[in-house]
DNA sequence: TCACTATGCTCG
DNA sequence: GTACGAGCATAGTGAA
C-alpha cells in the first residue's frame, strides 16, 4: 500500500469517459489505509490529517478560555465550525464549536451537550458531560470578542452558515476572511462537491471521520448533543484543522490561477450578503394558499374524472408507466417522441397530439399544469415557514451553478411561476410586510447586452445603444425586410434564433420548435451568422480557446474547465462546445449582477435606508422597502445596477413595485 | 424504510 | 442525439 500516492488527484478523473471502477478501488483503499491510520496504534491519540499526532482537546473550563483566545491572537488567523441541532441555520441552536488555529491543532467547546445517547456510548461515559457556561457568560467575552473582532481573520467551510448560527445565539461574527468551500468552488467551479469531506478526500488524501460515524445514520441518528464529548471533539476539530489546512493549500493556487481578485473582491463579499437575504426570508400569505390549494384540488378532481372516462378506466394519472400503456397501447395514439425506457409523454408530445384533435393531451396537459403548481407550490410553500419568523427562509447556494449563478433551495424561490395566468397566481401569495413593498428590478435583455459587448457586432452594439427593440432589428437584418415592416412572426422567430444562438442550438431542434423543416432551420442559421460576424467569430474563439487551454472565462475572470472537449463520444463533444459558448455570457451576467448586489448591500445602510435585498433570481433583485423610502430606493438601486460594469453597451433595468409580488409587473 | 433513478416541469 | 444553467415532485425499484 505504500507505493499509493497520498496526494491523490482525484479531479483529473472527472467526467471524460471515467473508468469508474478504478476510481472506486483507489477510494476504497485510500479510504482503508486512512481509517488503519486513525486506529492504529495505542488510540487515545487522535491521527492528525498528516499521519502525526493531532492535539485536539475539549475546553471545558472557563478559566481555559483567555489562555486559548490568546493563543489564537498570537497566530493571527483562527478556523472555526459550529456543531448545532439543525442543519437550517435559521433554525440551529449552537451545540459546540471548534477552532484551529495550527495544523493538528485544536479545542472544541462544549456549550450544550446532553447525556450521550445510549445507543453511542462505549465509553464510561455516564450523565450529562461538562458543558461551558453560554456566550453571554462574562467568563466567555474574551472568546465572543474574538468572534466579533473584524480584524482577526476567520477561515470557515460554508461561513454563510455558522455566520447564521452566530448571529442566531447573538454573536456578530466578524473577520469572514476565507471560505474554503467559496475557494474551490473559484478555483474549479465544475467540480461535483465542495464538501469538506471530499475537498479533505481529494486534496489532502484524508478520509474524515463522517458525521454518521458519529451521529448515527437514519433512523437511529441522535442530535449531535448526544454525541459523547469524547467523540464530538474528534470530529469537531478535525474540521477546523482540515479547513485550516485547506486554506493553505488553496490560497496559493488562487493566485498562481490569477483568481484571488475574483474570490477576494467578489465571492468572499458576497458571503455575508447571502447571509442577510436568508436571514431576512420572504413573507407569505398562508390563507391565500390554503384557498388556493383547495380550487386546484376542486378542478383536479374534475379533470381526473375527464381523463378516466376518456381512457375507459382508472388509473394513476401521475405514473409515467400506466399513462403510456393508457395512451399508446390501449388509445393506440401515435409515438412521436421516445425516452431510454418508452414512449415519451411530455408537453411537446401532448401538444402536437391535442393538434390532432385528440382530447385526452389537452386534458392531460392542463392535469400536469395544476398538479405541478399544487404540489410543487402551493401545497409546499405554507409548509416552509419558520414559525419564529412567520416567513419562508430559503438557501441561496454560492457554489452549485458551474457558470457562477447561484442556486436557490429549501424552497427554491427562483422558479416561483410566472409565466403562464394561473402559474403568476402563486405570486398573489408573496406579500411584503405591513408598511412596505416589494420592489423588484431586472436587467433588460442582459445576456444579449454581454453578447454584443463580446462580439462588438456592431448590428447588436448599435441597437442596444440606440435602444431599440434588439428581436425587431434582428428580424429585420436576417428577413431583409425594412424596420417598420417586420412582422409580428418574423420577431418571434428572431427572438427564438437569438436565444438559439446563446445556448448553442443547432438546426434539428430549432427547426422543431419553429415547427419548420431542418433545411430551413439550417438557412435561417446561416443567414443569422452570415449578417452577424462577429457573432460568429466570438463563439468559435471561445471553443478555440476552451480546447487549448481546457477552460474559458468570464468578465469577472471566472474560470470553468471543459473536460468534455476532449471526450473520444463525439455527442459529448458537442455539448462542450456550446458550454464553451454559453458559459461566458451566463458567467458574466453571474458576475455583474453579484457585483451590484455587493454595491447596494454597502449602499442601503449608508445611504440611510431600511430597504433589505430578499431575493436574487439571475437577473432580478428583490427587495423589501419601507414604503416611505421607495422612490429613493428606486433610483438608488437602479442606478447602482446599471453601473455595476462597464460594457460597449448600456445596461437598462426595469422596476416593478407592488404589495405583492404578482404586482410587481413593470 | 431509505436511497436512488427516470421523467417531467418550473424559472432565468 | 440534438438548447445553457438550476431544484423539486411523483413513481417505481432495489437494498438494508
Amino acid at each position: 500500500m505504500d507505493d499509493l500516492p497520498v496526494d491523490l488527484d482525484l479531479e483529473a478523473w472527472r467526467v471524460q469517459d471515467p473508468d469508474v471502477g478504478r476510481l472506486r478501488e483507489l477510494l476504497v483503499e485510500l479510504e482503508f489505509r486512512t481509517l488503519l491510520e486513525r486506529f492504529a496504534g495505542d488510540g487515545d491519540a487522535p491521527q492528525a490529517p498528516d499521519g502525526g499526532e493531532a492535539d485536539y482537546r475539549a475546553l471545558t473550563d472557563p478559566g481555559e478560555v483567555e489562555d486559548v483566545v490568546a493563543r489564537i491572537r498570537e497566530a493571527g488567523m483562527v478556523a472555526v465550525d459550529t456543531e448545532t441541532t439543525s442543519l437550517n441555520p435559521v433554525r440551529a441552536d449552537l451545540v459546540g464549536i471548534s477552532l484551529s488555529w495550527a495544523p493538528g491543532q485544536g479545542v472544541y467547546l462544549p456549550l450544550g451537550h446532553v447525556s450521550p445517547a445510549p445507543s453511542l456510548l462505549q465509553e464510561s461515559e455516564v450523565g450529562p458531560p461538562p458543558n461551558l457556561p453560554g456566550l453571554d457568560d462574562p467568563s466567555m467575552l474574551p472568546l465572543v470578542a474574538l468572534l466579533e473582532d473584524a480584524t482577526l481573520p476567520k477561515v470557515g467551510q460554508n461561513l454563510k452558515y455558522d455566520l447564521l448560527v452566530f448571529r442566531r445565539a447573538g454573536v456578530d461574527l466578524a473577520g469572514i476572511d476565507f471560505d474554503t468551500m467559496v475557494a474551490s468552488y473559484v478555483l474549479d467551479p465544475g467540480r461535483r462537491q465542495h464538501s469538506l469531506d471530499a475537498l479533505a478526500l481529494d486534496l489532502l488524501g484524508h478520509a474524515t471521520i463522517s458525521y454518521e460515524d458519529v451521529a448515527g445514520k437514519g433512523r437511529k441518528q441522535v442530535p449531535f448533543a448526544q454525541v459523547p464529548l469524547a467523540r464530538a471533539v474528534e470530529y469537531a476539530c478535525e474540521d477546523a484543522d482540515l479547513t485550516l489546512r485547506l486554506r493553505e493549500r488553496f490560497l496559493p493556487e488562487l493566485s498562481e490561477q490569477g483568481l484571488e481578485d475574483l474570490f477576494r473582491s467578489l465571492e468572499m463579499p458576497l458571503v455575508p450578503v447571502l447571509a442577510d437575504m436568508e436571514w431576512a426570508g420572504i413573507r407569505i400569505d398562508p390563507t391565500f394558499f390554503r384557498e388556493m390549494s383547495a380550487r386546484l384540488g376542486r378542478e383536479l378532481e374534475l379533470l381526473q374524472e375527464e381523463i378516466w372516462k376518456e381512457a375507459q378506466g382508472e388509473f394513476n394519472i401521475n405514473s409515467h408507466p400506466q399513462l403510456r400503456e393508457i395512451l399508446f397501447e390501449k388509445l393506440g395514439l401515435p409515438v412521436l417522441k421516445r425516452t431510454k425506457t418508452g414512449p415519451s409523454t411530455d408537453a411537446s408530445v401532448l401538444e402536437e397530439l391535442a393538434a390532432e384533435g385528440h382530447t385526452i393531451p389537452r386534458h392531460l396537459l392542463e392535469y400536469r399544469q395544476l398538479e405541478k403548481l399544487r404540489s410543487t407550490y402551493v401545497d409546499a410553500l405554507p409548509k416552509l415557514v419558520n414559525p419564529g419568523t412567520g416567513r419562508i427562509h430559503a438557501s441561496f447556494n454560492q457554489t452549485v451553478a458551474a457558470t457562477g449563478r447561484l442556486s436557490s433551495s429549501d424552497p427554491n424561490l427562483q422558479n416561483i411561476p410566472i409565466r403562464t395566468a394561473l402559474g403568476r397566481e402563486v405570486r398573489k401569495g408573496f406579500v411584503a410586510e405591513e408598511g412596505s413593498v416589494f420592489l423588484a428590478a431586472d436587467y433588460s435583455q442582459i445576456e444579449l447586452r454581454i453578447l454584443a459587448h463580446f462580439s462588438g457586432d456592431e448590428a447588436f452594439v448599435s441597437a442596444f445603444r440606440e435602444g431599440l427593440d434588439v428581436h425587431r432589428q434582428t428580424a429585420a437584418v436576417i428577413f431583409e425586410v425594412p424596420v417598420e415592416k417586420v412582422t409580428g412572426e418574423q420577431r418571434a422567430r428572431a427572438k427564438t434564433i437569438n436565444f438559439a444562438t446563446l445556448y448553442g442550438q443547432g438546426d434539428f431542434s430549432l427547426g422543431r420548435q419553429l415547427g419548420i423543416s431542418r433545411d430551413e432551420a439550417r438557412s435561417f442559421i446561416d443567414a443569422y451568422f452570415e449578417r452577424f460576424q462577429g457573432v460568429r467569430r466570438f463563439l468559435d474563439e471561445q471553443v478555440e480557446k476552451a480546447r487549448e487551454r481546457g477552460y474559458v472565462e468570464t468578465l469577472g475572470g471566472r474560470r470553468r474547465y471543459i473536460p468534455e472537449l476532449d471526450s473520444r463520444n463525439w455527442n459529448v463533444r458537442q455539448f462542450g462546445e456550446r458550454i464553451a459558448q454559453n458559459t461566458p455570457i451566463q458567467g458574466t451576467a453571474a458576475d455583474l449582477i453579484k457585483e451590484a448586489m455587493l454595491e447596494i448591500h454597502r449602499g442601503l445602510p449608508g445611504e440611510g435606508f431600511q430597504a433589505r435585498l430578499l431575493l436574487q433570481v439571475h437577473d432580478e433583485l428583490v427587495f423589501e422597502v419601507p414604503e416611505d423610502e421607495v422612490e429613493a430606493v428606486q433610483e438608488f438601486v437602479v442606478g447602482r445596477m446599471e453601473s455595476a460594469m462597464e460594457l460597449a453597451v448600456p445596461l437598462r433595468v426595469d422596476v416593478g413595485i407592488g404589495r405583492r409580488w404578482y404586482d410587481c409587473k413593470g
